[in-house]
RNA sequence: GUGGUCGUAGCUCAGUUGGUAGAGCCCCGGAUUGUGAUUCCGGUUGUCGCGGGUUCGAGUCCCGUCGAUCACCCCA
């Protein structure tokens, strides 16, 4: 172990075969509710100009940058995130859409900072947008589909709940009480850090704006400063049986600085996590990229792999189906060719290449090891069937690998008998 | 970037007041005859994270460093 041996650097993580199928349930989970709302996919560079990260002056995120020069002196940079790859590609193609964009992408994003949990340097991340569309019905799609996706999962009331918010009633309270509209951003750091901070801290914070954290935390606590906006996406998902999932939280503002309205987390039902998602209105960005070029109103939400996993792993029921899911679709075949007598090794091969063709995913021994030997590799493999090959060829018997139950078959017909057989249950289990 | 905890086999860990290393699991092979469990037998892997110091002697004590992890910051 010691000297020159290489791991993965700090917060990058190796999948293998079985981390590998966590990520796929994660990423064919969000790609089956995506489109089954009516997104469609793309897909953006990883590597960008280090620029379109400094423009919307992100703050803390800009000190968190895999930053480098390339070969051909160009300052590049990891994707932090995919709204500014976003609002680039849609300034440059929207004329080529009808109104509104929904789009959404599955990738790769790289930040620097302190891996702990929850957090890597490098994440996968569920990006999901509405452009062109300035209404609270574009909100509340997206909100709906962050709940679908949820209960994608297998969460269930009670699990998680979507915490909503809106800055626009933070802007409107700013104007009430006279604070300047260039020093409403450093207003909504402090509201951001309101639950967090130290109240002698917070206190002289607010006293800069003549406010005190009594009045604030009044106005946190009074629904009726709900927005217009909150107002009518909570008709829209109460109409779509969602209500019981949405509450009213004036203490999110979330710490990206180009939100400009509506805003909202998703998180574990007992808030003990991190955010799962969070999201909200970005009306201005894409005007900001493209330079006033493109001025489209658009709201958005990213979900983290690394929360969602811990929360699936943390809640039984979803737990469960997820590993329902990875025995269906993480094994290495479905049909495992027991080769029982070596002399009939060339059928074996043709069966084999007959069922590939065919669509059946099916393996055998390359070597020839004892018949026991051969089942053992069936099972731990994930087949679900044994077919096992001697000299009765050709009659062929199918183990039912989880029931330990035989059926025979012949070979002329397997195709046609083996497609068949995997679309039907497997019968009684031995307890 | 700041702080707490922890680094012994591929994994989980044991290792006495300091005397230069063990168990289980996993993996591979065998007993085993054309059927998966169990059992039994055999086998592979460590400069005890790295470097320095104290000591006759360090896995053990001290310092540094790297790594992991948790919390803060921030955020998916």
């Amino acid at each position: 172990m010691a000297g020159p041996t290489f791991q993965a650097l700090p917060g990058f993580r190796d999948f293998t075969p079985r981390e590998c199928a966590v990520r796929n349930y994660l990423f064919e989970t969000w790609r089956d509710v995506a489109r089954r709302c009516g997104y469609v996919e793309y897909e953006t560079p990883i590597v960008e100009d280090t620029g379109l990260y400094l423009k919307k002056a992100g703050g803390e995120l800009s000190s968190q940058l895999f930053r480098f020069e390339d070969q051909g002196g160009r300052d590049v940079t990891l994707r932090p995130e995919v709204t500014a790859s976003l609002a680039r590609i849609v300034a440059q193609h929207q004329r080529d859409f009808p109104k509104p964009l929904k789009w959404f992408e599955i990738g790769q994003c790289f930040r620097y900072e302190k891996p702990q949990k929850g957090r890597g340097r490098e994440f996968h991340q569920f990006n999901v947008d509405i452009l062109g569309e300035a209404g609270p019905a574009a909100d509340a799609e997206l909100i709906a589909l962050a709940i679908e996706t949820m209960l994608a999962f297998g969460f269930v009331a009670g699990d998680f709940v979507v915490r909503v918010s809106d800055r626009k009633a933070w802007i409107d309270f700013a104007e009430a009480n006279g604070i300047a509209e260039e020093l409403i951003p450093d207003f909504l750091g402090i509201i951001d850090k309101i639950e967090r901070e130290k109240p002698e801290v917070l206190a002289e914070r607010l006293a800069a704006f003549n406010l005190t954290p009594e009045l604030v935390r009044g106005f946190i606590k009074d629904p009726a400063n709900a927005s217009e906006a909150y107002l009518a996406i909570r008709t829209d998902l109460a109409a779509r049986g969602f209500a019981d999932f949405l509450e009213l939280d004036l203490s999110i503002v979330r710490g990206l600085a180009y939100y400009t309205g509506v805003v909202f987390e998703v998180f574990d039902g007992r808030k003990s996590m991190r955010a799962v998602a969070g999201g909200g209105r970005y009306d201005t960005l894409i005007s900001t990229i493209s330079d006033g070029a493109t001025d489209m109103p658009a709201t958005g939400f990213a979900m983290g792999d690394y929360v969602i996993r811990n929360l699936i792993e943390e809640t039984t029921h979803a737990a469960m189906q997820m590993e329902v899911w990875l025995q269906r679709n993480a094994a290495a075949c479905d049909i495992y060719v027991v080769v029982a007598d070596e002399s009939m090794r060339a059928q074996s091969l043709r069966l084999v290449t007959d069922l590939r063709r065919a669509g059946i995913s099916a393996d055998l021994p390359l070597g020839s090891p004892k018949v026991n030997k051969q089942f053992q590799s069936a099972e731990k493999c994930g087949a679900r069937f044994a077919l096992v090959i001697g000299a009765e060829y050709p009659e062929l018997k199918l183990k039912v690998l989880a029931s330990r139950t035989e059926e025979t078959g012949n070979a002329a017909t397997a195709i046609d008998w083996l497609t068949d057989r995997l679309l039907q249950p497997d019968g009684p289990l031995l307890a």
